[in-house]
RNA sequence: GCCCAGAUAGCUCAGUUGGUAGAGCAGUGGACUGAAAAUCCACGUGUCGCUGGUUCGAUUCCGGCUCUGGGCA
């Protein structure tokens, strides 16, 4: 028995239901490492999983914030950290399913953040700067600042400009001598990492039919709801089905075309998804109906 | 049946005043350390519909044919 199990993999490929039946197996409980599940009102896009799917398991992380709030890797983390030593404590063992690479990576290597809040004010400077001069302005900025973060982040790449910039403003400190330093931590936990995978087509197969099932399901009844007070550039309203429902909405362009772009966006971020998975050590690369918890005498 | 316009990469199309061709999208690989369902980078040989002719040389010009649109009867 391991301290933690992860249970990740691009998208659609039946990681919520693995994580319950592993977790009636051992008596365990589910954190989802998913950075749109975490708000309410957001069933049908981000394919949440049910109350009757839970089968009863408890579910951490799911439907704790509004639409309207800010979410990020800083805040995942600690409540991930809280929610398995909660559950260590109850004599239950921590499951953490979701297809957030990035997320699941700051907790497992226990990364390291700046305590501060993000100045957000700083952000929105930085991003007049951008407006209004242009990238390589900004890309300039770091030169002077931090110039090794200038070799590992492309100019085009403005939010990764903008952070290191940010990161320096906020510590002093550069984000490059930074990162590098966390990329030599050890796993803070004694982990078993499932990768769920399958064949691309039928992969790209799958999500283009569970789009066309959350059509019928109603996606854009959802979206239009959370319109009525969600501003477009909420950090929610970026996720996958949102953002192209939402443009839909806004009369820019025809429900096919979005269904269309939809479709094609969540092939992309699953094509990357498999990406971050891929570069993760120690890790078992299983397909959605052979999980090792299935078999009668796994343990 | 006649007239007109097309036929070029998986798709939509550009182009070659004759020297065997290139964009966007799709696809593939990658990066990422407080927006991550975000953001960014790299990768382009295909009987230029078929077939004759002209030419040193045709995908490009000319003829015929096939197919696809549209029009006229």
């Amino acid at each position: 028995m391991k301290d933690l199990y992860i249970i990740a993999g691009p998208t659609a490929t039946g990681k919520s239901a693995a994580a319950v039946r592993l977790a009636k197996k051992i008596n365990g409980e589910v954190i989802s490492a998913d950075s749109m599940q975490v708000y309410r009102g957001m069933d049908i896009g981000t394919a949440k999983i049910t109350e009757e799917e839970t089968e009863g398991v408890p579910h951490h992380l799911i439907d704790i914030l509004d639409p309207t709030e800010e979410f990020n890797i800083n805040i995942f983390q600690k409540l991930c950290k809280k929610a398995i030593t909660e559950i260590k404590e109850r004599g239950r063992v921590p499951i953490i399913c979701g297809g957030t690479g990035f997320y699941i990576q700051s907790v497992l290597y226990d990364i390291e953040f700046t305590e501060e809040e993000t100045d957000l004010s700083y952000r929105r400077e930085l991003e007049e700067i951008y407006r209004e001069k242009g990238g390589e302005v900004l890309f300039e900025m770091l030169r002077e600042a931090d110039p090794a973060s200038c070799e590992a982040i492309h100019p085009n790449n403005i939010k990764r400009v903008i952070r290191a910039l940010e990161y320096h403003k906020e510590t002093g400190g550069q984000i490059s001598s930074h990162n590098e330093e966390q990329r030599k931590k050890k796993p803070a936990y004694d982990a078993a990492f499932y990768v769920l995978y399958d064949e691309r087509k039928l992969m790209y197969e799958r999500i283009d039919r569970r789009v066309d099932k959350m059509i019928e399901a109603g996606l854009v009844d959802e979206v239009r709801k959370l319109r009525e007070y969600v501003p477009r550039n909420a950090v929610s309203m970026q996720g996958l089905g949102y953002k192209e429902i939402y443009a839909y909405l806004e009369g820019e362009c025809t429900l096919d075309e979005a269904v269309y772009i939809l479709k094609r966006d969540t092939r992309h971020f699953a094509k990357r998804q498999i990406t971050w998975f891929k570069r993760e050590k120690d890790t078992r690369w299983i397909k959605p109906g052979e999980c090792p918890w299935d078999a009668e005498n796994w343990k």
